[in-house]
DNA sequence: AATCCGGGGGT
DNA sequence: ACCCCAGGATT
């Protein structure tokens, strides 16, 4: 027994002793990598939290090709947390505008100014964590690009290059599998240089071992790399089945009465909170253009005005969501001039509804009216 | 644990 | 069509 014991203590600390080698290796490959291969980001030349912070909330779930105007137009308006949180929400929204996940525009004005309160930027975890919309991933960001602490990073790259070097089939979208790929990430992390790690594994992600057909025979790590060896890069990393996404059936109205249009503030609790469109109907299914309030036959009112004439100017426009398609239909309907419709509406000349943040779907319709029809 | 929240690009 | 992206909040 004791033997036994003692067999299985050194087992175990030559394996560790192994497995540390391996890991260091691991490491400092990436970092040599990185160094050869990084790309010139503007985010990168700065140790200032806040626009570390910009930048990260930018890039949850938004590759860096489409966030990088975004970061160069934010920073150039808002240099700083204080020019942020004195800002009003529409106009943060209106240059968040196209992005998506309009929440985080929300929840970073919210933070700036609670940051802007405080007098200066958080510089614990436990503080920065704190902020509203910034979470575990966000924090190791921050923490570890400005002040240079040993949070490792974990987000979508580091699943992928994490899972396929190491061979692990548990599914990351599961509470079980987050944890222990964040143990993982934490173990591998090079505490030496915790930015230039964290970069290292997201750029590689992003750029080596990328979703599909990546070219494992060009990788600095095809030698130790256990899906290379077994076959399972391509089945890595596994995730969980998604839910399938419903439909939603919108009947937008554009609005003309004299020079002016009516938009509409989006309200909580639903897509695009506190972004304007449109006054809208919302369908159970499918409207026909025979059932359209406003065209022969049928109400000929619109928030109490008469409708004197209906356009179709779209039907059926797909507008693709998360977990929602849209099918959109836009009709222009004409009131006389100076008539105000009841409802909670904005009366805006058209010329100034580019002023207003509106969701993709509602550019679309703005482009489609400006032009002439063809 | 599931669901919600956008938009764009790659395959 | 389907997948993924420097994820987080809510229920």
């Amino acid at each position: 027994m004791r033997f036994q014991n003692l067999y299985f203590c050194r087992t175990l600390r030559v394996f560790n002793f192994e497995k540390d080698k391996k890991m260091s290796r691991f490491g400092e490959t990436l970092i040599r990598w990185y160094q050869e291969n990084k790309r010139d980001l503007p985010w990168r030349d700065t140790k200032d939290p806040y626009k570390i912070w910009i930048s990260e909330i930018i890039l949850q779930q938004t590759r860096v090709a489409q966030g990088y105007d975004y970061y160069c137009r934010f920073v150039e308006r808002f240099p700083d947390v204080f020019s942020l949180a004195r800002a009003d929400e529409d106009e943060v929204m209106k240059y968040w505008q196209g992005l998506g996940y309009y929440s985080r525009a929300r929840n970073l004005h919210e933070a700036a100014r609670s940051i802007a309160a405080r007098g200066a930027f958080p510089d614990t975890y436990e503080e920065v964590r704190g902020l509203k919309g910034v979470g575990d991933y966000t924090a190791a960001a921050i923490c570890s690009f400005a002040y240079g602490m040993p949070c490792a990073v974990v987000d979508g790259n580091v699943y992928r290059v994490l899972s396929r070097w190491l061979g692990i089939e548990e599914p990351i979208d599961t509470g079980k599998g987050k944890k222990l790929f964040a143990a993982l990430a934490d173990e591998l992390l090079e505490r030496s240089a915790p930015a230039l790690y964290n970069q290292a594994i997201m750029d590689f992600g992003a750029v080596q071992c990328v979703p599909s057909s990546p070219s494992c025979l060009l990788c600095p790590l095809a030698d130790s790399c256990a899906a290379l060896q077994k076959g399972l890069v391509a089945a890595l990393p596994v995730k969980r089945h998604k839910a399938k996404v419903a439909n939603r059936y919108f009947v937008y109205f554009y609005v003309r009465a004299g020079a002016y249009t009516f938009l509409h503030k989006r309200g909580a609790g639903d897509i695009w909170h506190n972004l304007y469109e449109f006054p809208l109907v919302e369908a159970g299914k499918e409207v026909a253009e025979e059932e359209v309030p406003g065209l022969p036959g049928y109400v000929r009112l619109f928030g109490g005005c008469e409708v004197q004439s209906v356009r179709t100017v779209a039907r059926q426009v797909k507008h693709v969501l998360s977990h929602r398609v849209i099918y959109a239909d836009c009709y222009e309907i004409t009131l006389a001039e100076g008539e105000m419709p009841q409802g909670a509406f904005q009366k805006v000349l058209m010329e100034d509804v580019h002023k207003f943040a509106v969701p993709r779907l509602i550019s679309r319709f703005f482009s489609l009216l400006l032009k002439p029809n063809i």
